[in-house]
RNA sequence: GGGGAGGUACCAGAGCGGUCAAAUGGGACAGACUGUAAAUCUGUUGGCUUCGCCUUCGGAGGUUCGAAUCCUCCUCUCCCCA
């Protein structure tokens, strides 16, 4: 896996590259849609790969091992394979399930019991294991196993997680790299920057990863209920530490507001589950703002989804019989939603690559922000 | 013609003398959602000058300090028998 730095903004931190994986070519900035368990849900794979044109897409590893199990995914060769997903994966470690279900794990020294969420049963997952997970998995990008801290989060607890996690990491590095992949193709691991809100937390968490000196880096800890801006001065910050010529994922975000001020931090990559979970809720986001699909004042708009929109979908269905769909709780609004705001976060990046490239980032990117804001 | 059951808020349907502007569903309307335990969750749903007041439980009277709840008549619906 190499990356290569195609254009730097001027202006910004803004940068347009290309991240090479033996599954093809990534393009950044890239906006990742999440399939936690094997699938980007309510979208067919040869949507998100002709219409959405998604180039990667992530995959959760306590999902997976849960359901549908180890044995499974080995049997088929991997994710991939056992999908018919030929592009790139990146697997989240389950650093994130530490935080979401904080209610049924135990955080300990050497790793986190979890209560399956599914049957209640007990599972073991520290780093090393999560590395071997995510080798028979078989992400083209695996994450190191950390924890996410909540917000708000104290001082103290925030620095105790913060040693953890780098101590986690130092055993996935060292595990990680005594291991090979096991089905022909390489695989690269990503360290994950906490520190919750506190920029020194945040400082040495950034030095620490940077001095692994790994393919990528990610950023985590973020977008958990902090105020935005809080979020952005925490990016800003580590992406002056982290290395300039290894991709930088901020993970979970975001809005498309979000995405574009992080791009312009110096972030390559996002994933969020909000253009798809949001989708399955009736919001739609476009260039010109947002839209909740069940108001009534769309029951009679006739008129395309998303005029501007790069999708069949925008093209082929009113907005009128989209919000008949939600309001009649029927699956194809969900699909057609999810599609649409997939397509339409894809297009958001690969505009803001353009932009990029062209020289004139900032100005493209601060008009765009005011628009996709907006409420419509 | 005879016998029986019943008419409650947008719909269905509880309530059967005061704690009822009226349970519960559904519908309608609005909001939330950021490395997915989410096709989920939350709120509102008679009116108003909204810590209170006014008008509501088929219609009209009546009993009572007090009625959606009891009585009388009217009216409408459904079921059974002829």
């Amino acid at each position: 896996m190499s990356y290569t730095i195609i254009s730097n903004d001027s202006q910004s931190a803004a940068r347009a590259g290309i991240l090479s994986t033996d599954h093809g070519q990534i393009e950044t900035p890239v906006f990742m849609p999440v399939g936690t368990a094997g699938t980007v849900k309510a979208v067919y794979h040869r949507d998100l790969e002709s219409d959405i044109k998604a180039r990667i897409i992530l995959g959760n590893t306590y999902h997976l091992y849960l359901r549908p199990g180890l044995e499974i995914l080995k049997g088929a060769g991997g994710i991939h394979k056992f999908s018919s997903w030929n592009k790139p994966v990146l697997t989240d470690s389950g650093g994130y399930q530490v935080y979401s279900l904080s209610d049924t794990r135990k955080l300990r020294e050497d790793g986190v019991v979890f209560r399956s969420h599914i049957d209640g049963s007990k599972h073991v997952f520290t780093p090393e294991s999560v590395m071997d997970i995510q080798r028979i998995i078989g992400g083209d990008i695996m994450m190191a196993f950390d924890e996410c801290t909540p917000f708000p989060c104290d001082y103290n607890y925030a620095e105790k997680s913060l040693k953890l996690t780098h101590r986690w990491l130092d055993r996935c590095i060292k595990h990680f790299d005594a291991q090979d992949p096991l089905y022909g193709y390489h695989q690269k691991l990503f360290p994950i920057v906490q520190g919750s809100v506190y920029r020194d937390l945040r400082t040495q968490s950034a030095e620490t990863i940077a001095e692994y000196n790994r393919e990528g880096n990610a950023i985590g800890g973020l977008s958990v209920g902090e105020p935005t801006e809080v979020m952005y001065e925490m990016t800003e910050l580590v992406c002056g530490i982290l290395p300039q010529d290894k991709p930088r994922y901020l993970m979970g975000v975001g809005t498309p507001a979000n995405i574009l001020e992080g791009i312009a931090l110096g972030v390559d990559m996002f994933d969020c589950v909000m253009p798809t979970r949001n989708a399955r809720n009736g919001m739609l986001f476009t260039q010109n703002g947002i839209l909740n699909m069940r108001n009534e004042k769309w029951k009679d708009d006739f008129g395309p989804i998303d005029e501007a929109g790069t999708s069949f979908v925008d093209h082929q269905y009113s907005k009128a019989y989209l919000r008949h769909l939600f309001i009649s709780k029927e699956i194809l609004g969900a699909m057609i939603a999810s599609e649409h705001n997939l397509a339409f976060y894809l297009w958001l990046v690969d505009e803001a690559r353009k932009h990029i490239i062209e020289g004139d980032y900032l100005q493209w990117k601060n008009n765009m922000v005011k628009q996709v804001s907006q409420r419509l």
